[in-house]
DNA sequence: CTGTTAGCGCTTTCAT
DNA sequence: ATGAAAGCGCTAACAG
């Protein structure tokens, strides 16, 4: 790599090292005639500094990890593109990696973002590596948890009200249909899935409904598991008439699954956690509770920034409310 | 940081620092028994090499960018995935930027990059950076450009055959429709909007049909513009039976226009080029150009190896062709 | 105001 | 087979 450095500035400009480092960080002195020269010449060499060595020396990388369960899905990236402008706005890099859901992957991206001296990382874990995160907090390193908590990792926090939100949602299909209706939950090691479960028992409680075994579908948050719930439910003595799906991508499922069975999409009213794209453009059944990746993203970099500043006090835990628009009433 | 380093591995083995990166990189001489012992102690230390100080002192990052115009877009990011996990394999990171389609963010990204010092540049551009990707490539990073050319910038490819694919549809609509259809372009400094609208074109010319200006929408690859675009054409004298759209977001926001305006959305058929999540479940008469980023992100990463592989030999050109799928005929 | 110098963590000759 | 030492590009005392 012949890659120009600060001493060929320094050479092209008849001045030391240190003088265009100083140019370089505006910090110290400089005489304005020297500093427009410098300059000058940086960008005739088209110079750019090798932030590798500036971060070995200052032993800070500026740079925060985040480490997230699908990058193709539009919530977490919707997430992911507000905190990367917010933290490029502070001098910050994002890097990105995805775990594909898969602790094994979520660990080898973890251990590689220690590597590179991560100041801070931004986690929407698979809830399964407890240690190297609490590992990775000892040794000084910002963590927050986004979106989904790990058990004995104490640390701020971005999530959403998952069984509030539900239960909402439970409560008002319970209201209507009774226990004429289906679950769909999600991978319980994950704690959204725990939480939007137990807010649909509550209502399910509240409601003193019966509920068994057939109005419930053990789903891994996948597109494939909506299908198959789909299957189930409708293969049942009495199918459902109503639907609550813990995700977005089950949701989709869900949805191919009747399309494949060649039922009418408006046959059973479904209410889902989280968005889906086109959700108005294909059923006037079908209600969604919002997550807004925007705000939970200037919250998450404006948790994260307050960190990396050392103005921290205590952790944080921010809550923010989904809210569950009705399509039909 | 309190770190641990190399020096705290050797001191706590009783060994040489240089003995320790032996193990480390597992070259040079190094007995078993002491190469195990020095094992043993990074486990216990949880030991991470810090990569910049590797990278800084092999003048190598291993380390590999990608700028792409749209993070939120599925189609990017499954090309992407799929090429994080190919470099990852061969201990490559791909750090990813978003430039928002925004020439200035491209430019700051890429920037930012160059300081990183990153080995190879993977670039779905707006096309308005040429000068620093020649920059780039003339200081011997390897660039592979990515679904869109940029003018004047000659390097490795990884592109569709946009126009064949349009033309195709477009022949295909102009059998059904003759002049009574429309065609929402993208914006012409993007290399793929250009191919298709010459695509499109050149099949009018083929089907020597009458086409004006009030067969033609100029839209920008958003989702806004084609709402506006559905605005355009339905108010129009007489409004097209069909549509040839540029791209997906286009076309999501062409159907989002039909809704608002109380449509039935299978009054106009429609083909896009890109795939639509959601296509199947809401229009019996939208077909797809499936363009499968898992096969080109298979061979973007390939390229990008072979390149930082140094087996280069001359530039690699390669096209894949989407596959126009009818789901009505 | 500017230059000299030490050293960040690591790899890599060169000795031994 | 192992250690000593130089140096990657940069910043930050310390001198002057």
């Amino acid at each position: 790599m012949g890659s120009i450095t600060i001493k060929d500035v320094a050479q092209a400009a008849g001045v030391s090292t240190a003088t265009v480092s100083r140019v370089l960080n505006r910090n110290g002195y400089v005489s304005n005639q020297v500093r427009l020269h410098v300059e000058q010449v940086m960008k005739g060499l088209n110079y750019q500094p090798n932030v590798l060595a500036r971060s070995l020396k200052q032993e800070k990388s500026r740079t925060v990890g985040i480490v997230l369960p699908d990058m193709t899905n539009p919530y977490f990236m919707g997430v992911a593109r507000i905190v990367q402008q917010r933290l490029l706005e502070k001098g910050y890099h994002l890097i990105y990696m995805d775990s594909v859901e898969d602790p094994d992957k979520e660990l080898k991206a973890i251990q590689l973002l220690q590597g590179m001296r991560i100041e801070a990382l931004i986690l929407a874990g698979t809830g399964q590596n407890a240690e190297i995160v609490k590992h990775l907090i000892q040794s000084g390193t910002t963590v927050v948890l986004l979106d989904r908590i790990i058990e004995g990792v104490h640390t701020d926090l971005v999530v959403e009200d998952n069984s509030g939100a539900a239960e909402e949602a439970m409560g008002y299909l319970l209201g209507k249909y009774g226990s004429r209706l289906g679950v769909i939950g999600g991978p319980q090691q994950i704690s959204t899935a725990r939480e939007r479960l137990e807010g649909a028992q509550k209502a399910v409680k509240l409601a003193a409904a019966q509920f068994s075994e057939t109005n419930y579908y053990a789903g891994d948050y996948s597109r494939r598991s909506g299908i198959l719930a789909c299957n189930f439910f409708m293969e049942a003595q009495e199918p459902p008439e109503a639907i609550f799906s813990s995700n977005n991508e089950m949701t989709y499922g869900f949805y191919l699954g009747m399309k494949e069975r060649g039922m009418d999409l408006d046959s059973v009213e479904v209410i889902s956690f989280g968005e889906l794209d086109a959700a108005p453009l294909f059923s006037h059944r079908l209600s969604i509770i919002y997550q807004n990746p925007a705000q939970i993203g200037e919250a998450v970099a404006e948790i994260t920034l307050k960190r990396l500043a050392r103005e921290g006090t205590g952790r944080e835990k921010r809550i923010f409310t989904p809210r569950l628009e009705k399509q039909f009433s």
